[in-house]
RNA sequence: GCCGCAAUGGUGAAAUGGUAGACACUAGGGACUUAAAAUCCCUUGACCGUAAUUGGUCGUACUGGUUCGAAUCCAGUUUGCGGCACCA
């Protein structure tokens, strides 16, 4: 009886007493990265989820390290965030606190997973000596120009005076009080996201991501091309850019809309005679945009601003209108009658259209000449305007005007991205502080390097008052008036956590427990004067090669951490400007088809089957379910499967004497020799459920033949060890291993420093094989052969099976196919 | 609305152009046991047939197509899931 709960104890200290996990990056001769997006410590026990990640991401590292790779496993705790702040204040704990003692349980139950974490590189995103780099940074963005301050809406509660986060908006009122938010605006600062969209397009042609998340961050960028033309506001100075993805129909523009949040509005409409109707609507705008539920039909409206704007079409007049962003081109859009929802808005408000573009069919043209209805975007679309196209297609005539729009200069050729730039304030406490402080007429300073880490104050309320919690902290203020002078004032706003988590893969490879030392003494000069990454250790280890998490981070975080990673290459402190070569998504794990949330109370708790049948079980059980990105819905049936295969390992392996050995017979070495192969394949694209029902094939062949062989028992050791590491070691143990390996010359010690198990592709078909006939396509029989028989007498014993003679009787043979050692078909 | 992915027994699933349902779970039957648990053996896609067997028909969401042969490739449809969503 195998006994997983003392075995993976004595393993775990073993493993944990021989450092055998601990990398030292300046030696490693063959670097191997790997390593899961660090998680949040939050207080809850870890659940199936995050062993549905860890187990088997382990298992493949593993597998890696077992190929000779100097496998490097960090792990570490994206600290900084919301709900540690929301929990100080219910119960005023304060999130340093709550956040240490998360971290220091959630490692005690990480370690019983028995993943090979290399815990003296562990990272905290909230302690001084990580967050330094954070602010650090900053002022490399700032110092290169990729930061600046603009005046963007968040999400405003009256009642509440403070700002709320998407998240605690709910149908577009706040969670706590049920108050309407309202869209306000507040200085915040940017990160030039923008700048990256065509660098971030292009670099993810050559990651080995799954496409489907390729495809996610290139409809996030959304690149777009078109033409911009100019617009100058009648009886005025005001030029505007206007950009067109479709200029071939740039002569049916017959009206304009500008974005209520234009901050060129407000002076367009003064004096003008309906003024006051647009100040209301952009007040309206405010609230609604704030709600965040828009029906397209319902809320397609806006008013006419008194304005018109000059374009070779004439004089156009200007709407605010609910549907023009202003995030996107210059927040004005020419309109026309071939696009839908400008359509849609010029019914509904009685604006004229023009049309220059008609279907082929002249009924139907003659209904979209009566504007009975949208034609839009129909390759087959016949132009009527300009003059010098009439007659052409729409699908084919796109080129040629633009360059004739270009050469009469009325537009030019551009690009737009659907891309924001990233702003990265958040009016909260358990952040990064931003590195800013202002002078007396409010100019932002950059803070000088030396005085990093710029430290989180302890000594505020976190209640919400109505500004940002850092604005009430005297020490801070204090602070920055004691360097800078009187009147200086602290930026209060800290940093998206995002930001935090952007670069945390560096900070593993140049770090030796960051998180772990800090005793809140003052940065010593070497601190000062430590660099960011160690040049030749990042250019060895990076890109990381194996990086693992969920798919919901597949355009924020992903994002964000390959744009950090361009701009710390072009800002050159590191060689690389991809962050992660190889991706992969573990699937989600439900329960009863929902996601699992404390809210619903559905969340499975891994403790009690990991009590009862030990980790290495839970996590083969995790992994049999099916293939790992698929994820699936929980069931705890079945785990009794993996469990009686574990216990039948160590009956037929663990419990024999070595006395007892037998000759290996043939069908067992064919069986071990296939086995072999297809977990290696296996693993490799990450389907261990496969790999697992292989090992079980092959101990249901052994017992059936009753061998006891000790090659083909430690050859199975090595092949368990990624997938349940204690079993393995075991009975790596048991069976001697290490003498065995000492004799054979390979590495003494633990199964995992073993070289992973090869195979011989002879070794791997049997003499004999079992073919399939057909006739027409059905199954008539089948005949066993002997693997090397020629094509020619497989085919005579096949049509002498009595099942197919039958079927042939009377009938000519036109064709006979033969796939060597799989079928014969014969069509009559 | 747009983009992407998926659909196979009672259940998780396997098979990526070549014997559909490997490997497991559940259920039923049997052995062992005073009994239970554990363990072992048998049956387990549906239907028909036979005294019996290596018998037959149907079957991978639906409708077609390509092919000697399709769960797999192609076209269309339905349903479900995920993401984006006024992007001019």
């Amino acid at each position: 009886m195998y006994d997983s709960s003392s075995t993976e104890k004595k393993w775990q200290a073993k493993w944990e007493e021989a450092k055998s996990y601990v990398i030292d990056l300046k030696k490693a001769k063959d670097p191997y990265f790997s390593h899961v997006m660090f998680p949040y410590p939050s207080g809850d026990k870890l659940h199936v989820g995050h062993w549905y990640n860890y187990g088997p991401a382990d298992s493949f590292s593993r597998y890696q390290r077992m190929l000779g790779k100097d496998v490097f496993c960090p792990f570490g705790f994206d600290a900084f965030g919301l709900p540690a702040e929301n929990y100080a204040i219910k119960t005023g704990v304060h999130p340093d606190d709550s956040i240490t003692t998360n971290v220091e349980t959630m490692i005690i139950q990480l370690k019983r997973i028995g993943c090979m974490y290399d815990w003296d590189k562990m990272v905290n995103t909230s302690k001084p000596e990580y967050y330094r780099w954070t602010q650090w940074l900053f002022l490399q963005m700032y110092k290169n120009k990729l930061a600046y301050r603009k005046d963007a809406n968040v999400n405003w509660c009256e009642s509440c005076k403070t700002v709320l986060a998407n998240e605690q908006v709910w149908e577009g009122k706040c969670e706590r009080c049920d108050t309407d938010i309202v869209l306000k605006p507040m200085t915040q600062w940017y990160w030039k996201v923008k700048d990256y969209a065509q660098k971030l397009l292009d670099g993810l042609e050559n990651l080995d991501w799954p496409e489907k998340t390729k495809t996610m961050q290139r409809n996030w960028i959304g690149r777009s091309e078109g033409m911009n033309f100019t617009f100058k506001v009648k009886d005025s100075e005001l030029e505007f850019e206007v950009y067109d993805s479709v200029p071939q129909t740039y002569r049916a523009q017959t009206f304009a809309v500008i974005a209520p949040e234009h901050p060129m509005l407000l002076s367009l409409i003064k004096g003008q005679k309906n003024e006051k109707e647009v100040l209301d609507f952009i007040e309206r705008m405010k609230v609604k945009k704030a709600t965040q539920k828009y029906n397209f039909d319902e809320d397609l409206e806006g008013v006419f601003t008194g304005r018109f704007v000059e374009f070779v079409t004439g004089d156009l007049p200007l709407w605010v209108a609910s549907f023009a962003v202003m995030d996107y081109g210059s927040g004005i859009v020419n309109c026309s009658a071939h696009d839908e929802r400008d359509f849609a808005f010029a019914k509904k408000y009685d604006i004229p259209l023009h049309v220059v573009m008609v279907p082929e069919d002249e009924a139907e043209a003659e209904k979209v000449r009566n504007l009975e209805y949208c034609f839009f975007k129909d390759p087959q679309g016949v132009m009527l305007e300009p003059e010098e196209f009439k007659g052409r297609r729409w699908g084919e005539v796109r080129q040629d005007i633009i360059k004739y729009l270009e050469k009469e200069g009325i537009g030019y050729p551009t690009v737009q991205y659907k891309l924001r730039d990233w702003s990265i304030s958040r009016q909260r406490y358990w952040g990064a502080p931003i590195p800013i402080v202002y002078d007396p007429e409010g100019n932002p300073h950059p803070i000088p390097e030396e005085h990093l880490p710029w430290e989180l104050p302890r000594d505020v309320d976190f209640k919400p008052t109505g500004v940002a919690p850092l604005a009430a902290s005297k020490e801070l203020l204090e602070r920055t008036e004691a360097i800078f002078g009187k009147g200086w004032t602290p930026e209060v706003d800290t940093m998206d956590t995002f930001v935090c988590s952007s670069f945390y893969s560096f900070m593993y490879l140049s770090t030796e427990g960051y998180g772990t030392k800090f005793t809140n003494a003052s940065p010593t000069a070497s601190d000062r004067e430590a660099q960011f990454i160690d040049p030749t250790i990042e250019k060895n280890w990076m890109p990381v090669d194996m990086y693992i998490g969920g798919p919901e981070h597949a355009c924020m975080h992903l994002i964000y951490s390959r744009f950090v990673t361009m701009a710390l290459k072009d800002f050159g402190y590191v060689s690389h400007e991809e962050p992660y070569k190889r991706l992969i998504h573990q699937g989600l794990i439900t329960n009863g088809g929902a996601k699992m949330s404390k809210s619903k109370g559905n969340v499975v708790s891994p403790d009690a089957f990991v009590e009862q049948y030990g980790s290495d079980v839970f996590r083969m059980y995790l992994m049999f379910m099916g293939p790992f990105e698929g994820g699936g819905d929980w069931s705890d049936t079945g785990i009794k499967g993996i469990d009686r295969f574990v216990q039948k390992v160590w009956k037929l392996f663990g419990e024999t004497e070595e006395s007892e050995e037998t000759k290996e017979s043939k069908e067992v070495e064919v069986k071990l020799h296939q086995t072999i192969k297809k977990v290696t394949e296996d693993i490799e694209r990450l389907h261990f459920n496969t790999c697992i029902s292989a090992l079980m094939e092959l101990m249901n062949t052994v017992e059936k033949h009753k061998t006891f062989n000790k090659n083909l028992a430690l050859t199975v050791a090595k092949l368990l060890s990624p997938l349940a590491p204690h079993l393995a070691e075991e009975l790596w143990e048991k069976l001697g291993g290490p003498a065995y390996a000492k004799a054979t010359g390979s590495k003494e010690g633990f199964v995992i420093d073993q070289p992973w198990p090869t195979y011989d592709e002879k070794m791997c078909v049997s003499a004999t094989v079992e073919v399939a006939v057909q006739i027409n396509g059905k199954l008539r029989g089948t005949i066993t052969i002997d693997a090397a028989a020629s094509e020619a007498d497989v085919i005579t014993l096949a049509k002498e099976v009595p099942n197919v003679l039958k079927n042939l009787e009377g009938k000519e043979i036109k064709k006979e196919i033969y796939v060597p050692g799989k079928l014969v078909s014969l069509v009559i």
